[in-house]
DNA sequence: CCAAACTCGTTGCAAATGAAATGATATTGA
DNA sequence: TCAATATCATTTCATTTGCAACGAGTTTGG
């Protein structure tokens, strides 16, 4: 009955886990010493770009991160003057969080900076293999989905961009 | 030069944190509802079950987790009962930590969990997709060792178990 | 032999985190 | 109309986190 064999490094999770947090740190390490940037407030950033002015709402639902981290994230960024909230128009409630012209220069300076991290991480990988991995993590997250233990994915995060289009 | 075109949801590094972190939390149901663990505590326990009596600095060293970390999760698990502490023999510094009975008793338990929930995630994924998949993994790894804005790689994690045994 | 340098585990402390509460605004339904 | 309910962003609060400092023990080199 003891389970004599268990072997963490070869345990998924716990893989997954070391791998996505030493991957994290090396990007943070990017944004960190050019702008001074931590993770939450780079895909505040990021998200900005793509969609414009939003909601802090928005932001969670989209970026998985939980909303008053979202918030704080906003915070420090219009404090650094990288976005800017104005008051939404119809609904009173809603803070409409958008790029200033600061943002934008930061992004464009760590946007392919952090692409190129990306590139070099796979770059020895065949085109294949590469969608063979993007197609497991999928598949994970679509078991994930059916479990009524697991948290839900964030809407954004169900449809990413094809590797393979048929 | 504005970067129009950068997706959050199909960069890398932002689908390792995703994934990984839903992975984790699922796991973390099991384990927390169960037996009230958190993460840290989880791996300590499955490091001694293989590793018998350690250091902290050598859990620290195998199963990615601050040193400070670690020895807090010892505490709590040695105030549950599940671990106890003795005293180095040769050298002083050393503190000797190992499973009660009560410890392997809740591995006993927590680990067919823990490997079914994992078997099941990927139950579908063909084995040479699986393979593949962590084949990808290990390479991410690889040429994060080359980097040296990258935090190294604990010696644990440098020798996962073969996919494909030759 | 012993002082300097190192290693061990723990603790202090400041920052980050997330669940829940709060205050403000919108929407609903009677 | 207007109370009851829901939603939004923020704040509160207790906990967790990691870096750095610390005290204790060990090794090294003169």
């Amino acid at each position: 009955m003891t389970p004599d064999t268990f072997h963490l490094s070869s345990f998924l999770p716990y893989r997954l886990a070391v791998l996505s947090e030493r991957v994290s740190r090396r990007l943070s390490v990017e944004y960190g010493r050019t702008h001074g940037l931590v993770v939450a407030e780079w895909r505040v950033l990021v998200h900005l770009l793509r969609c414009g002015a939003v909601s802090v709402r928005d932001i969670h639902n989209c970026v998985n991160l939980e909303k008053p981290r979202v918030s704080r994230a906003v915070s420090r960024l219009e404090a650094e003057g990288l976005v800017q909230k104005t008051q939404g128009e119809g609904d009173g409630r809603l803070v409409a969080i958008s790029l200033t012209d600061a943002g934008y220069r930061a992004l464009a300076d760590i946007i392919p900076a952090a692409k190129q991290i990306e590139r070099h991480l796979v770059k020895a990988v065949s085109p294949e293999d590469l969608a063979t991995f993007f197609r497991v993590m999928d598949h994970i997250h679509t078991v994930l989905d059916d479990d009524p233990e697991a948290k839900p994915r964030t809407a954004m995060d169900l449809r990413p961009a094809p590797a393979t289009p048929a």
